[in-house]
DNA sequence: AGGCGGACGTAACATTGTTATGTGAGATAA
DNA sequence: TTATCTCACATAACAATGTTACGTCCGCCT
C-alpha cells in the first residue's frame, strides 16, 4: 500500500504537474481513503518526502557508475539527462515545486550523500585543487545550466543547447594549469 | 491602492514569506477588501506577476551602472548582492516559490529585457566570442551558485563563498584567448 | 436632475490539507 | 470459545485558501 501511494503520486505528478499532487486525487488513484497518506506517511508532506529521498536515490544511480570512474563529463550529461527525463521530481528535489513543502532532515542527509558522492567523483578524477570547491563549482554550473533550460529561459541560440553545456562542463572540470587562467 | 497593495504584499513577503503571502493577508494590511486585489489585479496571479516584473525592474536599476560600462565582474557581484538582499523576490523571480504562479507573457518579456541587458553587457565588454551564448554562461553560473547559496546548501568550505563567487564569475567573463584552454 | 459605470464590502462557493470519530478484522490472552 | 485490544480504513467534518455573485454607494457625464 505504501509503494502504491508513492506510485500514485509519481505518476500523477509526472503526467499532471505538481498542481495535481492533491491529497485526494494521490489516494483515489491508489485506491484509499484520504487517512491512509496519513497512517502511512503522517501527512503530505511525509509523501513528498519519500519522492524526494526516492529522487536522490535514483539520481545516484544514474551518476553514479561515471563518478565511480572519476569521469566528470559522463557524470555531468547524466546529471542533465536525468534531470530532463524527470523534471517534475528535480523541480522537486531543487525547486520546491510542491507548495508549502520542505524536506526533512533525513532527507537532506540524503541530499549531502549525493554531493559528497560527486565530491568523491571529482578527487577520484585527480583534478587537483580543493575537491569541495570544485565540486560546488560544477555542481553550481550544472545546476544553472539544468534549471535554465527547463524553465524554458534558454535565449536564442544558434547552437543546440547541449553544445553549450558539454563546452561549460569541461570548462569546469578540467584540470588546473598553474600559469595561464583562459577559459572557453 | 494599487501601489498600496503591492507594498502590503511586499512587505509581507519580504517578513513572513511567501507562505504568507494570502489575499486575505494582503488585503487587510493594505486596508480593503478582498475584492480589491480583483479589481486592480484580476486575481493572486495578477498581483504576483507585478511583484515579478517589479523584481526585474529593480533588478536591472542594480546592475545596468555596470553592464553599461561593461564590468562584467561588477555586475555579477551586484547580482549576487541584490539577490541576497530580496532573496524572497528573487525565489518569486527564478524559484517559483509562490504556489500556482505563472509569469504572464508580459512578465516573461521583462525578463528577456534584463537578460538582453545582460547581453549588450557582454557584449560592450568585448570578450570575444558569441555574446549570447557568454551571457547564458555568465547567468546559468551566477544562477547557480546564488541559488545553491541561497538554498543553503553550501557544503563546509575552508573559503568563504564569496571567494569561490569571485573566481566562478572571472572565469565566467575572462576574454578568449585562442589556443590554451585551461579554468581556475 | 437623472442615470450609469466602476470601486468596494459582504457573504457565499469549491477546493485544499487535516483531524475527530466510528468500524471492522485479526491477533492475543484467559 | 470468548473477550479485548490494536491497527488499518472510511466517513464526515473542520479551518483556511482563492474566487465569485450580489448589493451598495459615490462620482461623472449628458
Amino acid at each position: 500500500m505504501r509503494s502504491r501511494l508513492v506510485d500514485a503520486a509519481l505518476t500523477l505528478l509526472q503526467h499532471q504537474g505538481a498542481a495535481a499532487l492533491t491529497v485526494r486525487n494521490i489516494t483515489t488513484r491508489a485506491g484509499c481513503s484520504t487517512t491512509g497518506i496519513y497512517t502511512y506517511f503522517g501527512g503530505k508532506n511525509g509523501l513528498v518526502d519519500a519522492i524526494f529521498s526516492n529522487g536522490f536515490a535514483s539520481f545516484d544511480q544514474a551518476l553514479d557508475p561515471f563518478l565511480d570512474e572519476g569521469d566528470l563529463l559522463g557524470a555531468g550529461q547524466a546529471y542533465r539527462r536525468w534531470a530532463l527525463a524527470h523534471p517534475m521530481q528535480y523541480m522537486v528535489m531543487f525547486g520546491r515545486a510542491v507548495p508549502d513543502f520542505e524536506p526533512s532532515d533525513a532527507g537532506l542527509e540524503r541530499a549531502l550523500v549525493s554531493f559528497s558522492k560527486l565530491a568523491a567523483g571529482v578527487r577520484r578524477a585527480g583534478i587537483g585543487g580543493d575537491a569541495d570547491h570544485r565540486a560546488h563549482h560544477i555542481f553550481a554550473t550544472v545546476h544553472g545550466y539544468v534549471m535554465l533550460e527547463m524553465a524554458g529561459m534558454a535565449p536564442p541560440l544558434s547552437v543546440p543547447i547541449e553544445t553549450l553545456y558539454l563546452h561549460a562542463l569541461a570548462s569546469a572540470s578540467e584540470p588546473i594549469r598553474p600559469p595561464g587562467q583562459t577559459v572557453n
